[in-house]
DNA sequence: GAAAATTACTAAACACTGTTCAGTAAGTTT
DNA sequence: AAACTTACTGAACAGTGTTTAGTAATTTTC
């Protein structure tokens, strides 16, 4: 019956549709519940029509792995005007860490889950490109830091390794619920929020220390 | 005809036997191959028998998980004698990432999947009793470290859930294998583990100019 | 000692999953 | 009109976690 009803429709990229039913059901469900079979149903195609456009599960969650950095970037670039350097690194610790906040799902995808990587893993030549762009970002970023004298005597991308390695632990220890769970049993903080914030407050902090 | 010979055998207690051959097949063949049919085709009892014994395949890993919580904790404990407090909390970040470096399946089972932790949610009474012990043992240590005049003016559990999200966030980064991919198109370095260490030198560095 | 109750276990089914492949109907080219 | 190409699908394969009805052996009760 939908078969038959959608063969009336105008065709759009078939590509983008699948892409776009995937990451609704992705956003909704997670990436677990979304199976093929349901990406098929809401699209009134046969599960095997996907498999014409995608090798495989992996490859359309690559997609939409590719486009969480596209959305990531496209957040740090809105930051090109914050001309102080370390001004700038701190927004984009905040950008970041909110990113994950409130697009856990993607997050997980993009730097947590390695199922979409496993598409790379057979063609090394093809790069995490939007990745590889944000990290570029950060270490131009610590680099002009170190012009105006912060940082002083640390090799920039050790130090990129660093900050990446503390907002990601933060962003993906807030997203699994590890970091909620010790706060509630450890300290006095409200709510997960307060945590997340609290630790960021530290982290700049001690960056602001070594001038 | 492997049941028969079975029931000859001596009867240990069943839920170790059934949690020793899913530890194997984990370490093996990793999460998501380890299937309940397999496991019960190793121990060569039906896969409803494992039934009897857990909840479901949730309750396993939560298991093994512990077990994971109890091999970090014990390492910690070794560092007991480092009596200075500022060496040992040195010592700690090092095993906590060599931990993760080691037992990559187990790292990945304790911090970064929330697959086992949904057996918690159902009894938020019951704790995650190991994990809140290594958070306890770096508290105490920051805490013991701030005494000998490091990280003057910082709230103690603030930063050791900063300690905690750097080291968490470098080991989770070199384990899903982004840490490597970076390194491999932005960096001159040779391999994985002169990443890391690296970023854990950096990491310590930082700390130092904390007095 | 016979009957009843309990224990330990399993075969088979249910409702899913990703993926492949032979086949078909429609459109295009020769 | 015949041959070829394209777009798509139904059905199957081999797997998954989990539940349930049932059974054989053992233990308890009368």
């Amino acid at each position: 019956m939908g078969i038959e009803d959608r063969k009336q429709r105008h065709r759009e990229d078939l590509k983008e549709i699948i892409l776009k039913a995937a990451k609704e059901l992705f956003l909704e469900k997670g990436y677990e519940a979304t199976s093929m079979r349901s990406i098929a149903e809401k699209i009134e195609y046969s599960p095997a029509t996907i498999y014409l456009h995608f090798k495989d599960k992996n490859e359309v969650f690559y997609a939409l792995h590719k486009e969480g950095f596209r959305m990531l970037v496209s957040a740090f670039k809105t930051l090109a005007n914050v001309s102080d350097p370390f001004e700038r690194l701190k927004a984009m610790g905040h950008v970041y860490v909110n990113f994950a906040t409130e697009n856990p799902d993607f997050y997980q995808l993009m730097f947590v889950m390695h199922e979409p990587l496993e598409v790379l893993e057979l063609d090394l030549t093809l790069g995490w490109d939007e990745g590889d762009d944000a990290f570029r970002v950060l270490l131009e970023t610590v680099t002009q830091c170190q012009q105006n004298g912060y940082f002083k005597g640390f090799e920039p991308s050790g130090f990129s390794f660093l900050v990446w390695s503390t907002v990601h632990g933060l962003a993906s220890l807030r997203t699994s619920g590890h970091l909620d769970h010790v706060r509630q049993v450890k300290t006095e903080m409200a709510d997960i929020n307060a945590v997340t914030g609290h630790t960021m407050h530290t982290f700049i902090a001690m960056l602001e220390r070594l001038r």
